[in-house]
DNA sequence: ACCCTTCACATTGTCGACAATTTTTATGTA
DNA sequence: TACATAAAAATTGTCGACAATGTGAAGGGT
């Protein structure tokens, strides 16, 4: 189940043992190395990562927080489970937070944020023609523009929310079920017209855009899982 | 600084260490027991709740969590720091999630549901004329009534953003600045009718009232405290 | 064959001790 | 007196061992 060559063996850098091996179980996690469901083994993680079960459950905890994992006292923990209602939420969620951000995001963006976020939607343009976006844009890239805005915005709370609680699982979503095929090219387009809301001031706008931007998306996927009518990873109960 | 009678003695109810201990160290935090930029100590805190440093440091990553303390590496942790900056950003956030609550609410709260929050404000509307709100409805029966309507909203995501990462900053301020104090009365009549507008399965109107409910709070603090220039709780560097 | 009880095992929860790092104190020099 | 250096104390980080709880298998009774 769990193949030990895909865990970075310690890089003695910086930081705690426990901040480094928590960071090293969201990847793990958001990849699907630490499928849904799949029972966390302190014993078995601790031996797995080099430490001792004292750091390991610290990290727990912040996993916790993360929501990425559920525990419940004297069982265990176990990796969260899937569900596309919840997945549904969150977009709910993310065209309220995100259209807010990209509201605040045209009157507090500086010019040379802006600048830079063209640059890339550039880049991401160059990616989709060189067929490389399967790996690159479609796992990140996306996430990366919509983290920009979310920066741009200057609200440190809604970073935070957004940054911390949502995008880990999006992001988790993605690796797992690859969503998103005709998408990208009409994405790209989208962002496009965001950021040109942005650079021109208009907060009304570029909030609009931002919302349809996550509603389209958010019905993509509905179209995409409800005819799936459930999901892949549905072992490890 | 710490008054150790403040401190419920353990009670050996239910759940583990970590979790009562956690729990304790929240309502500490909010309501001043343990104030802003405090050093935690954790000898000092496992000697007072009487347990092993090992629990506690998971309460306190825990706590990490819910942004209520920040933890350096080998330097230690304190407990967050009040500005009046973040207050305001977090009321924006609320302005936007809490709008989206209450239109949801306004679609999914059951009958039975909006009766219970009717009853609840009537019960407000005794304390305020007991003259006994001052220790419960401006503490915590406005955020009881918030509460409810993002349960209403039937969206888990929402009701975790709100609940476990905005409404303990929320608590704190209030406890330890005693704001609103004309407000009570007319928070309450604005109150009334967004339930109405709930009731009248009015959506569009329900989120306008929410939201306009929630800038009006917001701007009556940035009035309360822009006049003051800085906060009381400056000690503890 | 089915179900309940009991016992052994595995896992989680808690603790005290040691190692690593930071902060404070003491000391000597300009 | 002021400042830099270095030793000492305190605090955080980590570990291994023990206790408490939950899990599952073996055995006996209906």
């Amino acid at each position: 189940m769990i193949n030990k060559d895909n865990v970075t063996p310690l890089e003695p850098a910086t930081r705690t043992l426990a901040d480094r091996v928590c960071q090293q179980i969201v990847t793990a996690i958001v990849k699907g190395e630490l499928p849904p469901g799949y029972k966390i083994s302190e014993p078995e993680l601790a031996r797995m990562y080099g430490i001792s079960r004292g750091p390991l459950r610290e990290a727990i905890r912040r996993l916790e927080g993360l929501r990425l994992i559920e525990r419940k006292p004297h069982i265990g923990a176990r990796v969260v489970k899937l569900s596309v209602h919840e997945l549904i939420e969150i977009y709910h969620v993310r065209e309220a937070l995100e259209g807010m951000a990209c509201r605040l995001a045209a009157q507090n963006m500086t010019d040379a944020e802006i600048k830079a976020l063209k640059d890339l939607l550039d880049h991401h343009e160059r990616s989709v023609e060189e067929k490389e976006w399967s790996s690159y844009f479609q796992k990140e890239g996306d996430l990366d523009f919509h983290y920009r805005i979310v920066q741009g915005s200057k609200n440190e709370k809604l970073l935070e929310l957004l940054g911390a609680d949502l995008y880990h699982l999006v992001r988790m979503y993605r690796y797992q079920f690859s969503v998103s095929s005709s998408r990208p090219k009409r994405a790209l387009k989208e962002h496009r017209q965001i950021i040109d809301a942005i650079d021109a001031r208009d907060p009304e706008l570029a909030e609009m855009l931002m919302r349809r931007h996550i509603s389209a998306a958010r019905r993509n996927i509905e179209n995409k899982l409800n005819t799936v009518t459930h999901l892949k990873g549905e072992k490890n109960g």
